[in-house]
DNA sequence: TTGTAAGCGTTATCAC
DNA sequence: GTGATAACGCTTACAA
């Protein structure tokens, strides 16, 4: 553990290299100089310590080397494996990470733009349903999940496509009539098309489908008065369940079991997200979403060069993952 | 969705207000000014959209109001939810975080540390067990699970007194000899100390007690052959199991119910970290830390005002929680 | 190629 | 209480 001294700067680095200040500030940009002078000041700023002062190089370049996420919290596992490769990327990409977590609280969440603007962050991710986001016009954004305008960039899973993929599995796994689950307060973001996905594709391909919206005053009843009511030979009528998320879907697997009926040889049940516990192993089966690719996209479309025609949504594709909720013969 | 004009500055503002640059200034910072005054900028400021430029004050005042937080990762549970908590906590203390993952690579924890003294960050908070960290003697540091040496403050759970409280619950629980399993690479932090406290609680009580490290090579074979060694009329003999981790003591119930064995019936195990599932529900029994504490607790040490003595090390109590892998009356 | 000097947007120190 | 003015540490023409 080595201590060094204390917040020298470039006037020092130049005296103490006897040379002029603008030089200094040459050799830490490396623009081209003597290379005996550049010797001089590079070890006269080891010798002192030297580290540039990015705020007076930000307040100079108007570049500080920052981007702001914002998202709703990192402690739910999504949100945590965004996070995560969100930080990974942009640190290859030379930027640091500013976070803010918002609890999905949208005066919290324009506090927070305000907060990064003031910074004069390079862009900003947030991934929020907030109908009244307060950006300024020229500070990147990139949203994810939620597609605001054509001027915002929106990085999105596949969610429609999710949805018909779900149907598709379970049609082919077996289940001859299917249910969507999805519970919470109705937001107005990419992943509602998780349901509409599963949906035409049942009509598509003439599959009964009913949906089940869950709700804080009902709780699951709904869930379970249908299911009672849809009874044939004493079996489940609807054998193919697909909920919104992995979180519902562990939930779901969960109370089904308490009402004795086994997962996956009764009902199947496919989840979206692709979660994986921390041991390594998939909470259900599942629609994956590409979170390192929508990483990898949301920092790319961040910090193009080119501004002026990025696309207004991107859909990344995603894939099914057998995780033990389903009857697939490898699972 | 409101857009805002571009970059004012405070010079716009004054002459917008027909005031002096420096009357702004006092208004932005709540410096007594005439009523009248106070108005007109605020009114001005509004109507150009002004937002200060932190990288300006911050040139002048040496306060970023930016808080660097460096931690392996945070898509693991446990480190997600500090790391949430811990931004929370510098929110409503006024602060930002700027997070940089590392995957406990020394050299990336080092150039985090570099970019952090750079971004003139008014503080750092990091875990890592790198032995040599390259810290400024200036800039304030908190470590978490880590303890350097007294002139850095490091703060962590009870580790020691929640490896005591394991081999006491096991015992209570009925087991009458007790394993430690411990999974990894040797490191050098306060999270070590767990083992330390259940052996120290098996001697003091004399009860049998033995120890075993996995590692990488030999995998999970030292752990059954010792089960396989000591069994007494068809029943393993040792009973109780700790776990250094949650993580571990999830594998290792896996591993027990593939040997035939059921938890808690035949053995009881005992984790450590106190995680939850996305649904709520503990992964096993375990020792549970304060996570928001150690948050709490790190940043009012990072952000005291006088850091002449500030305590060396601060172990936070744990609990214990049972979590269907113990054989709890409430369990 | 190197050195000089003018700001970047704030805050802080003064006279007024 | 208010308003010029000098820093803060750096980049970047531009002059040498």
């Amino acid at each position: 553990m080595k201590a060094k001294r204390s917040n020298p700067t470039m006037k020092d680095v130049a005296r103490e290299a006897g040379v002029a200040l603008g030089t200094v500030s040459k050799v830490m940009n490396n623009i081209p100089v003597g290379a005996e002078y550049r010797v001089r000041v590079e070890e006269a700023a080891k010798k002192l310590g030297y580290q540039v002062n990015s705020y007076a190089k930000g307040l100079k370049t108007n570049h500080t080397g920052i981007v702001a996420l914002i998202i709703p919290s990192v402690r739910h596992p999504f949100f945590g494996l965004l996070t995560d490769y969100i930080c990974q990327v942009l640190m290859t990409r030379g930027m640091r990470t500013l976070l803010a977590t918002t609890e999905s609280d949208m005066e919290m969440e324009n506090k927070c733009i305000r907060l990064a603007q003031q910074h004069k962050v390079e862009g900003i991710i947030a991934l929020t349903y907030n109908p009244n986001i307060e950006m300024d016009e020229d500070v990147p954004f990139v949203s994810i999940d939620r597609f605001y305008t054509n001027r915002v960039p929106c990085v999105a899973a596949d969610n429609y496509g999710g949805g018909q993929l779900a149907a598709e599995k379970l049609v082919e796994l077996g289940a001859r009539k299917l249910l969507f689950l999805r519970i919470g307060s109705s937001v107005i973001g990419e992943p509602d098309k998780r349901e509409a996905g599963f949906e035409s594709w049942c009509q598509l391909n003439k599959v009964p489908c009913h949906v089940i919206h869950l709700n804080d005053e009902d709780g699951f009843n709904p869930f379970y008065d249908f299911l009672r009511d849809h009874v044939r030979d004493g079996r489940p009528e609807y054998t193919g369940i697909f909920c919104s998320t992995d979180q519902l879907a562990v939930i779901i697997v969960k109370k089904l079991k308490e009402m004795g009926l086994s997962v996956p040889e009764d009902v199947q049940v496919i989840g979206f997200d692709g979660l994986m516990n921390f041991d390594e192993t998939p909470y259900c089966s599942s629609i994956v979403q590409p979170v390192e690719k929508m990483a990898e996209t949301a920092v790319d479309i961040l910090l193009s060069e080119d501004r002026s025609k990025l696309p207004a949504l991107t859909c990344l594709p995603v894939t099914y993952r057998p995780g033990g909720t389903t009857r697939d013969n490898e699972a």
